[in-house]
RNA sequence: GGAUCCGUAGCUCAGUUGGAUAGAGCACUUGGCUUCGAACCAAGGGGCCGGGGGUUCGAGUCCCUCCGGAUCCGCCA
């Protein structure tokens, strides 16, 4: 009877996806309600709260009293009062110490949200108002061509991956943009070296390895002898000239290096929707070398084409150089191309550029000259961000590196990583099949290489350990992997789909104090969606769904969900299926592949 | 020389526009499998948040200064 009673309660409470947001609008309403002279100034900074103070809480009363001269706690006391009364019947509210204003959900508010909440449709409807109506560009791995993709373009592919899922999760379109570095001078030589020495054997085997012997064999000859030297800076200008053969081969160089890149690619679960490099922007320079000119921004300095910025401490003196002494184009260049090419035509919002922090120099002045060059001609500046990222150090603390002192190329690192993952599966799992094992180290791998990555607040730099990365312990892919297998092993025993509708039309509200921790964790997916998508820092999903894991661990340690009594089960087998929808989805939106079975 | 970022437990790291007693993992100690996967869980010790000064109801977070580290600074990207 009683549980009839809170069953249909918890029907009627209406829930959203992201709570927080309730309460402010409510905090917002209630300040007007209760006359606050200029209550529109209240920000009310609701927040997830540490689990001993409630679930949410607000701070900007405090701020808001204090700005005032008002007595912050009856201040607070007075919002409280002006409430909603539909805010009393889904949390308990409370004032604790200077005034911050404590919000703990009723458990059937959270049996509300779990049942509101049962597939990733619904999951997506309360993500998609954060960035709906907006085009986002996310430019990222853009590796160069003729050389093999090494480390250093790792953390680019994959935090530029996951930010280009969770943007559109959003509600954003997303246009993944792979701005590969297709156009440099380094093809005079290759070009050179490539009509007179191509192993062909090679180039069908390998063929990366064989365009940089091509570079190294062209290079050396070229600095040992000056008329290959000249030779090859004409095959160069017979390049950009639009010379036939030579342009068949740069064709051939590129479209053999996206293809092997491509592998690399489909192993990290990578697509993208164009590929515009730098080549493409080639005939669109001149347009910006005429415009900054005209406009006054840019000008002759020792032969160049370059901007200056007079009003900043630092570029006022360092120029940002659009157009080489020789008069070709440079990265500056083409990069001032690709942002009004991206505002014309794809009507962007923004636009990201995944790119190593020690580009960020070359960024501030990019943007800056976009800045008043869009300004000037009565434009709309994108929003421009560079989503800066550390260094991949080794435990030395200094740039990864082989042995030999070579970069580490990235694909013998993700080789490596299913190698580890493959003894580790057939140590932990030694009954499940060859094949299979095969295939779960294939992915708990690469996953564990992508999480590594993605779980450090991406600004750092990030030392890469074996041990730390394959280990199943900590905030690790495999802890994640673990927990998800364990749910679907769980549905596999009982002969239940995870995702069948059914599952809670017995169960009774949650009791045990794993089951109400476990639900308190769920309800909040939303805002490490929001902290992840806001600041454009994937970490915060990655904490939220260790967590997750761990109060969900917690909780199936300590409550046994197949048991005999049908409303118990039924209620813990709807968490165990929304635990196992989130941590899916949340995994799926960082790039990673799960499993089933490992 | 100029500039940017960083310094949190033995190690690797979180800490969201300044908020409540600074949090995890690894390592270490102890306990838990005849019961849904122990690749798990529970509990414990471990911190002048680099030093000093300032701003205020409140500072790991903001400002100043010193020490230590990384990175960038004209035609590579």
């Amino acid at each position: 009877m009683r549980a009839a009673r809170a069953f249909r309660f918890a029907r009627a409470v209406h829930v959203s996806f992201n709570l927080a947001l309730d309460f402010d609008s409510a905090l917002r309403s209630a300040a007007t309600a209760a006359g606050f002279a200029d209550a529109e100034a209240l920000n009310p900074e609701v927040r997830v709260s540490d689990p001993r103070h409630g679930d949410y809480q607000a701070n900007g009363v405090l701020g808001y009293a204090k700005a005032r001269k008002l007595n912050p706690r009856a201040t607070a006391e007075k919002l409280v009062a002006a409430l909603p009364a539909s805010v009393r019947e889904t949390c308990d509210v409370t004032i604790a110490g200077p005034g911050f204003i404590n919000f703990t959900l009723k458990p059937a508010t959270l049996f509300a949200w779990l049942r509101a909440h049962p597939s990733i449709a619904q999951l997506r409807v309360g993500a998609a108002t954060a960035k709906r109506d907006q085009t986002w560009i996310v430019d990222y791995s853009s590796p160069n061509t003729a050389k093999q993709m090494h480390v250093g373009h790792l953390r680019s592919a994959v935090i530029g991956e996951a930010l280009a899922r969770l943007l559109a999760f959003s509600g954003a379109k997303v246009v993944r943009d792979n701005h590969i570095g297709d156009w440099g001078t380094q093809f005079g030589k290759l070009i050179w070296a490539y009509k007179r020495q191509l192993n062909t054997d090679a180039l069908s085997r390998e063929p990366l390895e064989e365009f940089e012997r091509l570079y190294k064999v062209g290079n050396s000859t070229a600095e040992a002898d000056p008329a290959v030297l000249d030779e090859a800076r004409a095959e160069l200008v017979k390049l950009q000239a639009g010379d036939p053969e030579n342009l068949a081969i740069w064709k051939k160089i590129n479209d053999v290096s996206l293809a092997a890149f491509q592998r690399i690619y489909d192993q990290l679960d990578i697509r993208f929707d164009v590929a515009l490099g730098e080549s493409f922007y080639n005939d669109k320079t001149d347009q910006i070398y005429r415009e900054l000119s005209d406009l006054g921004l840019a000008v002759e300095s020792e032969g160049a084409l370059v901007v200056f910025h007079p009003e900043h401490p630092r570029f006022k003196e360092q120029p940002l150089i659009i157009r080489k002494r020789d008069g070709a184009a440079n990265y500056a260049s083409t990069d001032l191309a690709t942002i009004l090419y991206r505002f014309e035509h794809f009507k962007a919002t923004g636009a990201l550029y995944v790119v190593d922090k020690r580009q960020s120099d070359h960024f501030d002045q990019l943007f800056l000259t976009a800045q008043k060059w869009f300004a000037a001609s009565h434009r709309t500046l994108p929003h421009l961000e560079h989503i800066d990222f550390g260094t991949v150090l080794g435990e030395d603390n200094k740039p990864l590196k082989t042995r030999s002192g070579e970069n580490i190329k990235l694909r013998d690192l993700l080789t490596e990583a299913e190698a580890r993952a493959l003894a580790l599966v057939s140590e932990r799992s030694p009954d499940i099949p060859a094949e299979e094992r095969a295939e779960i180290a294939r992915l708990v791998g690469v996953a564990s290489v992508q999480y590594a990555d993605l779980s450090q607040n991406r600004s750092s730099d990030y030392l890469f350990a074996w041990d730390k990365m394959i280990s199943l312990e900590g905030n690790t892919a495999a802890y994640l992997l673990y927990a998800v297998a364990r749910i679907h092993s769980i549905f596999r025993k009982l002969g239940i789909d995870p995702t069948a509708g059914e599952l809670d039309t017995a169960a009774t509200p949650l009791e045990t104090a794993e089951e109400l921790t476990l639900a308190r964790k769920l309800v909040k997916f939303s805002n490490a969606l929001d902290s992840a998508v806001t600041q454009l820092r994937p970490h915060f999903l990655c904490l939220y769904l260790y967590e997750l894991a761990g109060d969900f661990s917690g909780f199936y340690n300590a409550d046994k969900v197949a048991v005999e009594d049908p409303a118990i089960r039924a209620r813990r087998l709807l968490l165990c299926a929304r635990t196992l929808l989130l941590l899916e989805t949340g995994l799926n939106l960082l790039g990673l592949r799960t499993l089933r079975r490992m």
